[in-house]
DNA sequence: CGACCTGGTGTTATCGCTAACATCACCGGC
DNA sequence: GCCGGTGATGTTAGCGATAACACCAGGTCG
């Protein structure tokens, strides 16, 4: 067995090329002051050894690392769960490694918790993904200077956003469930101090608005298929509700088996439209028609704005948002 | 608008509190040679300062950081997100931070460049999310010497593995069945080509041999609820299957809309059971029986083998498994 | 033809920390 | 009462990179 003996440095490489280290870090940074053959010989040298420059040494000297902490909740909730995967691919692609600090409820004092433990990496920037208002509130704690981006965080705040249009969504779907013939079009809602939640809330009551439609009262759930169930069990016993609006998919899937215990058939009793589309949501029964949001283009505006950031030091369009689309299946009809 | 100076070093620090910088620097390291008193006054001046460490200097002359890279696929399957989900928690409370590194696709070549970004970012350690034979062949040329464990990897390999118990779980899902009083149970399978199905195959077959059942063929799908549906078409048509066992929850939710399309009820002309007991199993039509993983259990051990292969260099007990539970719900009863 | 630029390269200082060694006061033991 | 040990602290030397400047050859220009 051989002996661990430390990796190359950048004067391993120097010392094979026959040149200064100083011009093997000119070749790794792309300076244009070097001869095209020395450069080859570099490269060479670098291939040869299998080295790879130290970080950690960089970061010292620069001050600035290629980390990006980001701030989520522990939940696997369908939503948040495919916006961090696809935040994190497009850093990657970018460069940027992508510290995940994982907290367990969006509280102040967690967020700040989480925020500092980032700060103390000295990270480049931080992505929080805020979609509530305690944990919008936190942020004001987070002392300028540290470039950063909220996603699904509050839109009355000041701090850069990228969100899901929820409100158009929203819209969108009541709208159809309205063209299809109903008269007016109930509610399930997710936790009010979601924002999410909040701009389907209002997108589902403008489409309301539009048509001069009556606005029943909205149905006050958590994300939970449970809460959506038990929603359900209501609704269905009213037999004046034949559209229902539900602010996700697992509240839908709540609400269908509801319904298909008390006998209500989906879509000719009742039409009920999810937010999220969810991969199974074509399997439930029957398929239903969703709101599908675009998260790789969330992400992308992310990580957009965070660089920004970063290198500017300001953004000149802090606020983007991100319009989903309607997916139809067979959980809308025509009222009987 | 205050001019940015630079964040306070170690001497700043020492400068306030009248010692020398390695004086700080012990009291950081709990170094026992420190006069309380000192270390008092050293402890007041970082919190007036609001001194951090800088990790990238300390990591230079350690040649050790405190951070764990992730390999895991770019997917929002249930069961790895809950598991990456539940290992950055494990790893954040003991002080390592977590860079995650998204894989489009399990193949060599994709999961060897998420290793070398690793491996640049010096990392103290590895975990691979490696589900399938593809992923597993990867870490053949992961270099020694590099801190490794693979997450429901190749339990033939011999690299550090933990693992949830699939053939356990199935065992148990299968023999539930019978005891219920089916002649036989089917079952739909995941990928072939992935270790979490192929143990539940073999759990489910050893559940049969164990009481002399007959062993129907297996019906192969992948994890969604598409191929779940297909599977369930056939199944459907065919009189004699009145118990089925799927590798996952959305199979089983795929099978139980095919199921309810061809009018045959569960539980009570056939019954169901999943695997991963995903939050919305329980509102499921009817509420699934499944097993479920303890995701919590797996990244602890995870973290635990990783860390003492950090410190130690090697590994006492490198293979664990952790035990899945039977959550017995309503889509069993005795054929009819 | 000497002053001046400029492209290519090397030299030195520096980032903020820890390791190793140096220093010094104080202690007990022979 | 001198000597070696020990506890508390300071001093110095790196870790491996980049930045800033120095240097030198060769070409341009007045």
């Amino acid at each position: 067995m051989e002996k661990t003996s430390r990796d190359p440095a950048m004067t391993d490489v120097a010392r094979l090329a026959g040149v200064s280290h100083q011009t093997v870090s000119r070749v790794l940074n792309n300076h244009p002051n070097v001869r095209e053959q020395t450069r080859l010989r570099v490269k060479a040298a670098i291939k040869e050894l299998d080295y790879r420059p130290n970080r950690a040494a960089r970061a010292l000297v620069t001050g600035k690392t290629q980390l990006i902490g980001v701030v989520a909740q522990n939940s696997t909730l369908y939503g948040p769960a495919s916006l961090l995967s696809a935040f994190e691919e497009a850093a990657g692609e970018a460069g940027f490694a992508v510290s995940v600090g994982r907290v367990k409820v969006l509280d102040r004092d967690s967020i700040a918790a989480a925020v500092e433990r980032h700060r103390d990496q000295r990270v480049a920037g931080i992505v929080v993904i805020a979609p509530n208002s305690s944990a919008a509130d936190a942020l004001a704690d987070v002392p300028a200077g540290v470039p950063l981006v909220t996603v699904d965080g509050d839109p009355d705040r000041s701090t850069p956003l990228v969100t899901v249009d929820q409100a158009k969504g929203a819209f969108d779907a009541t709208k159809h469930l309205i063209d299809a013939g109903h008269e007016t079009v109930w509610h399930v809602s997710g936790p009010a101090d979601w924002f999410d939640a909040a701009g389907r809330v209002q997108g589902w009551r403008a489409a309301l608005d539009a048509t001069s439609a009556e606005v029943p009262p909205v149905v006050a759930a958590d994300w939970s298929a449970a809460s959506g169930y038990r929603a359900g069990q209501m609704l269905a016993r009213m037999p004046e509700v034949t559209a229902v609006f539900c602010s996700n998919d697992h509240l839908a899937l709540g609400v269908l088996r509801a319904m298909s215990e008390r006998g209500r058939n989906v879509p000719h009793d009742v039409s009920v439209v999810g937010f999220d589309d969810v991969p199974e949501a074509a399997y439930f029964i029957p398929p239903l028609t969703t709101v599908r949001p675009d998260f790789a283009a969330v992400a992308h505006e992310t990580l957009g704005l965070l660089l920004e950031q970063i290198s500017d030091g300001e953004t000149t369009r802090p606020r983007r948002t991100v319009a989903p689309t309607l997916v139809k299946r067979n959980s809308v009809a025509p009222p009987r």
